[in-house]
DNA sequence: TTTGTCGTAATCTTTATTGTTACATCTGTA
DNA sequence: TACAGATGTAACAATAAAGATTACGACAAA
């Protein structure tokens, strides 16, 4: 009988999963980037200040972005470019690249389900694949749509207000 | 010219969204309410007790679920259970229920892109679509899964233990 | 060599979540 | 009707993550 044991507690220790802010961020860098890049040099001070964030912030997702191959940065004179075509750049790329949740899961399980309980001991096994499932459609959503659209659309919304 | 209205900081509040493990609680709390319905009352310290955290959390989950009409809790003599077929609650019911994410959007968006920037004051328009036809897809995948497939494979699990 | 910028460490602030204690309230039962 | 066992919920503490900010070394072009 495992009723006694379920009546107790525990200490325990989780990992908090979120789609933070870098992701959208990061979309309005290349927007930026991409938009400015025949007329300024885009440093990490001028897309802060389009963005409204502090430019280490900015600078930090430079990096990220960078080590995903999605732009290259210049040292020294400054400025960062796009590395490969629009078209190329889905979605799905910037959110892996800017790492918008922990360790690539989406969802935040408890930790320590009771292994003293029959439901405790397998809930993970049967919710994993579950989840698992919702995040992947989540991701082919993000895999279909393009920094090119994304691009495409802002100039037409630009183009509007003229 | 805004390029030197770009260059410049200023003050934010944002507000934070993520899948709490509030999701992958109330699953395992239904999953345990209907495992044990015939042989224990389940309670809030039961239901601690297989999850694993505080008395106070499972209450304050109950709560939430019995708001959604998911389930009903006995005040005084005690326990839980399910209001309705288990093959009618989906996992987006319970998504919903417990409030997973700050005023049900997914994703954070930062808060003040500068308006002074012809990116900043229209990637809102461009991304909001987007991002939703990405949310759309995760709570479809959410609400394909019932209540009764996730209990049917844990018995499933369950059994194969003995 | 000066100037502007990147790269990054260190620290602080803010915020949400979760943990915990406490206690009023309720209900079945002795 | 008093008791025992639960729920309902407020209040506050503890923890953790994100983001803000400061600071400064490294770098490249003029």
């Amino acid at each position: 009988m495992f009723h006694d044991a379920l009546v107790s507690f525990a200490e325990r220790r989780e990992i908090y999963m979120q789609i933070s802010s870098r992701f959208t961020i990061a979309i309005h860098i290349l927007a930026c980037i991409d938009t400015f890049k025949d007329d300024y040099k885009v440093t990490s001070d001028f897309l802060a200040g389009s963005v409204n964030v502090n430019p280490v912030v900015i600078r930090r997702l430079l990096q990220q972005l960078k080590g995903a191959g999605i732009i290259n940065v210049i040292r020294g004179s400054g400025g960062a470019v796009i590395a490969k075509p629009l078209s190329e750049i889905t979605m799905l790329d910037i959110y892996n690249a800017v790492d918008s949740i922990e360790n690539g899961e989406l969802f935040h399980f408890h930790e320590n389900p009771n292994k003293e309980c029959p439901v405790g001991r397998n809930i993970h096994n049967v919710l994993d694949h579950k989840l698992d499932q919702i995040q992947t459609a989540m991701e082919n959503e993000m895999r279909s749509i393009t920094i090119q659209e994304i691009v495409e659309e802002t100039k037409s919304y630009i183009q509007k207000e003229l």
